[in-house]
Formats: structure tokens, C-alpha cells, sequence
DNA sequence: GGACCCATGTAAATAGTTACATGATTGC
DNA sequence: GCAATCATGTAACTATTTACATGGGTCC
């Protein structure tokens, strides 16, 4: 199960509390994993039981209590075989993705219109990527191999999103050719 | 869910069995989503229940009797309706992205070796993508518009793991970088 | 006064995987 | 004889989401 070695992998760096790895796992940060809370809480319970993390009770004053999760000896363990193991092949599931593979059997002004809504959420995507606490993080590495690996997994997201816009930008091209000779083959009949 | 509007695509061109569909799922043709064939069986008789399909025995002396879903009005409306509407984001969620985001806390061989080793494995799926059976279904397109569509979902897949190669290519080699000025400066020390 | 952040959790439903079960046919 | 393909299904488990629940603090 991938989400106890994504914790796993979080709490090698620093002790962190469900509250605060909720929302490495909330999908803004792209972090190639998602989770609630709901989830977290219960993983983090079950990390206990077997004795790959511990926790202590942080008192706040300002704010609820809370419980601060470490690493033990055999939870870092676990991480780095992990780390060392073949994950295979993750397979493909995205919905925009299987949705373009049945438009087909909608008219041509439809499809249009699904093609161009994707293309603007792609390009706000980047944007948000791009700008914003994206590459934040980045400051806090402590050697340059670090630096340059936050920044190379950091890369793939916007990297993958700008693949995805050349290639509706390039579908959507292919589709007005094709209209656009259609349209001039029943004019000249 | 997306598994009972993947169906509903499925059927609209041809009645298709649970035995057929599990095949379209089962990650060799790339349709961007997957299940395995009791999770399949069950939402047949989810979306009987709601009316989406029909279906009828196939009588076979060679092999099992199978059924034949089909769409109903109602299904195809529904498929129609979900076409038409917007997916939103969805997450990225990869193992081996997973696994890279945290790599920095091994050595620099176990790194090398794990980067290697997906490189290998993107190749052998860009070749088994590109031979094979996967531009096979193109034959059975009605007109150019339906060829371009089916070829354009293909081709997303083959471009994305070609853009995976290039970004674990790149990776490697400034890391390779790294540990040439690292071993340098040790050197002349 | 209302919304949002902090911080934890439970209950219930849905989605997805793995193992078990059957039984004939075809190919090596 | 053994494995693979065809074809359907159930049982049990694990993973994930959604809704419910609490309660103080801060900001507008």
C-alpha cells in the first residue's frame, strides 16, 4: 500500500502531525499521491500498531492539541527498501482521458467545446503551477543533488500538463482540417 | 463513478459480454481505465438494476453461454449527458513518481540503479505500445474523423511515456553531473 | 454573525483487489 | 498431463470517499 510509504516518506525529513499531512496529500501540491483525512488518521493509527512510527501529544494553547508523528528504526527501514523496489507500471486512469477516447459519437460543435474547456483548465493548471508556493520547497534542500531532484519531480507535473496542451492544441488543429474539408466538399456539390 | 460511464462507451458501439469488457479493461490496450473482472460483473448488474443496459443469453456449444449487454434509451442518455460534462482534474497518482519524490535518501548507485531500471521498463512499454495489437482497433472506424479521434487517444499514451523517458534521461544526467564535480573537488583536495 | 483555519476523529458507503470456485475446449 | 482461453460468479478483504461531529481562534 503506497500511502503508508508516502508517510513514510514525509516523516523521514521532519515529525509531522495528520493534520499536517493531510494537506501534503490534499492535491495542490502535487506530490503523485492523494489522501483525506480520514485516511491519514487511520493509516497513521495502523503505522503505530506496527511500530513503524511513534507519536507524542504537542499542548497548544492557541490552537487543539496535537499529536506529532516520528519515524522509528523500523518504519525508516521500511522507507528505504521501499525506495529500493520496483514499483511497476501504474496504470493510466484519468477521466478526461477516458471520456476523449467515446467522444466521437458527439457532433463536431460538442466536441469543440470539450476540447477547449480541457485546453483552459490545462493552461490554469500550469499557471497555478508555475507561479505561486509550487517551487517553494526548493529553499529548504540541503545539498545541491537534493535541490536538483525536489526540482527535477517538481518538473514532471508541469512537464506532463504542457505535453497534455500540444497535444489537444495539435488534436483540436486535425479536427478543424478535417471539418473544414468537409464543409468544402458539400459546398462544391 | 467512472467504471459504469466507461461501460456505457464500451456498449454504445457493440453489445459486449463481462468476459469482452474485462478485456478492454485489463491495462494491455491503454484505455485509461482499469478493472478487474469482478468489479466489472458487479457494475453490469448495477447498471441492469438501474435500467442503463439489457441483456440477453448467448447460447454457445464450443463455450460457456455468455450475456450480451446492450444499451438502453436511457443508457445511451446518460452516456450522452456524461460526455458532455466536465471531468475536472484528476490527480496524478503514480508509485514510481511517488517513489522519486523522496529518492534523495539514498546513495548515489542506488539511485542510478533505481532511474536504470524505469528507463528499462518505459522503453520495453513505448515498444509494446508501438508493435502489437495497439493501432489494431483503427481498422473499424467508420469515417477520417473517428480514425483521427481513436488515433489521437493512442498516440497520448505512446507521447507520454516518450516524455517520461526524456525527463528520466535528463535526470540522470545532471545528477551524473553532480557526482563528476562532487568526486573533482574530492579529488584535488 | 459568518466563514475559514486549526486539529482530531467516527460511521457508513462505495470502489477496487485477491482468492476461491466451476467446467469444457484447445494447443504443446 | 499442464497451461491457457472461454465464461461466469461469490466471499472476503483493502482502499478511498463522503458525511457527520466537535470546538476554540481569527479575520472581515
Amino acid at each position: 500500500m503506497s500511502l503508508k510509504h508516502a508517510i513514510l516518506g514525509f516523516l523521514y525529513k521532519e515529525p509531522l502531525s495528520g493534520y499536517d499531512l493531510s494537506k501534503m496529500f490534499d492535491g495542490s501540491r502535487t506530490s503523485y499521491w492523494t489522501a483525506t483525512h480520514t485516511q491519514i488518521y487511520r493509516t497513521l493509527n495502523e503505522l503505530n500498531e506496527s511500530g513503524m512510527v511513534y507519536c507524542w501529544i504537542i499542548q497548544q494553547e492557541q490552537s487543539p492539541n496535537k499529536k506529532n508523528y516520528h519515524l522509528t528504526e523500523k518504519g525508516r527501514e521500511e522507507l528505504f527498501k521501499w525506495l529500493k523496489s520496483d514499483q511497476g507500471m501504474t496504470p493510466i486512469k484519468d477521466k478526461f482521458l477516458l471520456q476523449m477516447s467515446f467522444i466521437n459519437i458527439l457532433s463536431e460543435q460538442e466536441i469543440d467545446e470539450v476540447i477547449n474547456n480541457r485546453i483552459k483548465r490545462i493552461k490554469n493548471q500550469i499557471d497555478s503551477l508555475r507561479c505561486g508556493d509550487y517551487y517553494k520547497g526548493l529553499k529548504y534542500a540541503k545539498n545541491e543533488r537534493e535541490r536538483l531532484l525536489m526540482y527535477t519531480a517538481l518538473e514532471y507535473g508541469v512537464g506532463l500538463y504542457e505535453f497534455e496542451l500540444q497535444w489537444l492544441k495539435s488534436c483540436r488543429a486535425k479536427l478543424d482540417n478535417i471539418n473544414r474539408l468537409n464543409e468544402y466538399n458539400s459546398d462544391s456539390e
